[in-house]
DNA sequence: TTTTGATGCGCAAACGTTTGCGCAAATCCG
DNA sequence: CGGATTTGCGCAAACGTTTGCGCATCAAAA
């Protein structure tokens, strides 16, 4: 006794049954096959007894189910990922899921690899925060094979699943809030061209321009990438100019993270010499040298609500309704790092 | 043709070879199995064709390997863990594995539960960033069947392998700093207490001030967590004293966060009315309203050797070499949130 | 006593791979 | 030309589960 068993089968021998019935035990299904009370304590004794713990791998290939889900993420090591993946997992492994993480590291074809990986492992479901523009590598083949839904970014015209923040209700709103400061001479750092959380994005920022019946300087919209060093070089350029913006709007984290790098460089400061504004919320955005004022994404909902659609569609046996397509209210979270010019 | 096939038999049937033959030669065994160049590249071409992708659960069944290592980690949104699992993740992709992650919410029981469903599902070995104080509910068993390497903390008197930051060494830096600048009077907000990691960096914040001949007040070193809400809460407490600290050393990135809130919640400034150092670098740390002087981690090290370690130890057959105890140097980042006391 | 129905459990196939062994055909050597 | 060797490939078992179906046994009904 207390040795250990390493699959059913020993385990059905130490009892005395066959591994059918003790299969059937060890999975519930007792009363379904009418297993007697005596047979059944016999065989949980003995599973306890002995250490038995089922091969999920053998399971899975017979059950043609993994009780795992993919997810997709361009880099872990952005907070605002890695706060989604956190709660991803936890939802998940309330449902008796496992996660298999893997980082696209903002590259199309790494995120292209790890689809199909995902596929060979057989993952019950895919959670995808895409890296690129388009989504031909995913589209129909995927919907249909495996559930899937797509965070923060999504494919306008194509029927896929997503769930993101009001990316253009967050840009109006931190925009205009510059605006009612008596800001008019705005710049605007932007991630990838082309994907939608910044399309959407830059439109907020134009339409409360337009509202407010200020003249849209394209040269203002600047930038490509949702890197730090977008963010330095574009803010770096933006101060050389001429005629300097009054406020710098970020659409990123990291972007703002280079934004602060090269004002800081320059020896200038926030909100004094220029105000900063920026897409997303982080921990330390209250203890910055100017407490910086953001556009708060509702992580924990994006996080809670693509776990439970892609659940939902897994057990419907038919995918996730492609109709779906949820924007979520971002907040405006007010600091101290833009200025009021109207004093 | 341009239809999909849905498991080698399929295939060979295709082909017309047997499943045997198609099997070889997917798996680049030609040669050894004298299979001819003709045959190749039917097979080859077929499976491009018919876009053949290979069941990695069935495959994992057969040879008793999964292609999978397991990450359980005590925080995943912590920044610390974040970029470690970052890069592991890397890492173990260019070996051809894939990562399951799991969050153990720094909660014990649920870190035991993680490590029997890692065993469940027969991932190839495991890296752990323990939270509990004893591993009596690891050692042994797992050592055994699934090579591990654990990270970040150790088990000091068993015998697994680790890889760590000189935590001593940091604490000491970090502490001699904060002398050299003329402070005696030097607060540490710690956490966990028992796990090595504290022990280590309260030793390492004792000797510092031992070297300097200053006494030791038992009374400064507090706290007992590594999360935020403790780091505030203690620093609530420092600041209310008759006699205030100088300077506040707090052990981790989180901890650190709640000793600002709190500075700032009263209106005082770092670092004239008070110094704070801590451990953990982070990419916010330089344009904090106090640029934070801290002790960084050498994190993408220890992330790769762990991933190296494993994987040496999964290839070895006999799991890792539990000699193995590594220490890595950390780095003093200064930066002003120091007070020079001496001017 | 025979028939019927309920009770309790096991046989064997199936999931998609990999691989030891063996077998036929082709080639070589003397 | 006959035997030995090489070449090229397939049979079938195995990995650890789950489950449709069927088969005893037993009690109750007739």
């Amino acid at each position: 006794m207390g040795d250990h068993v390493t699959n059913i089968k020993e385990l059905s021998e130490r009892v005395g049954l066959s591994v059918t019935t003790v299969s059937r035990v060890l999975n519930g299904k007792s009363e379904q096959y009418r297993i007697s009370k005596d047979t059944q304590t016999k065989v949980l004794d003995a599973a306890r007894e002995f250490h038995y713990s089922p091969n999920r791998i053998a399971r899975g290939l017979k059950l043609e189910k993994t009780e795992t889900i993919g997810l997709i993420i361009p880099d872990i090591s952005n907070p605002f990922f890695a706060s989604i993946a956190r709660i991803i997992e936890q939802e998940s492994r309330r449902f008796g899921y496992s996660l298999i993480l893997c980082d696209s590291q903002d590259d199309i074809t790494t995120e292209n690899e790890l689809i199909n990986l995902m596929a060979e492992r057989k993952v019950d479901g895919i959670i995808l925060a895409p890296v690129g523009l388009n989504c031909d590598h995913i589209r129909g083949l995927f919907q249909r094979t495996i559930p899937m839904v797509v965070i923060d970014r999504y494919f306008p015209g194509t029927r896929m699943p997503y769930i993101t923040t009001d990316n253009y209700k967050g840009a109006f709103l931190a925009t205009e809030h510059l605006i009612l400061n008596g800001h008019r001479h705005i710049a605007c750092i932007q991630g990838l061209k082309g994907i939608t959380s910044c399309t959407e994005r830059v439109n907020g920022f134009k339409y409360a321009l337009k509202k407010h019946k200020i003249p849209i300087d394209k040269s203002l919209i600047c930038g490509n990438d949702f890197g730090e060093e977008n963010g330095y070089l574009q803010t770096l350029l933006l101060l050389n100019r001429k005629k300097k913006p009054t406020a710098i709007f970020a659409l990123g984290n990291l972007i703002s993270l280079g934004v602060l790098r090269a004002i800081y460089e320059k020896g200038l400061s926030i909100p004094d010499d220029i105000s900063v504004i920026t897409f997303d919320e982080h921990p330390y955005s209250a203890y910055l040298r100017s407490p910086m004022t953001t556009i708060e994404q509702p992580r924990e909902k994006i996080a809670k609500m693509a776990v439970n659609l892609l659940f939902e569609g897994m057990q419907s046996g038919n995918g996730v309704d492609d109709r779906i397509a949820i924007n979520l209210e971002p907040r405006l979270i007010i600091r101290e790092s833009v200025k009021n010019l109207n004093l």
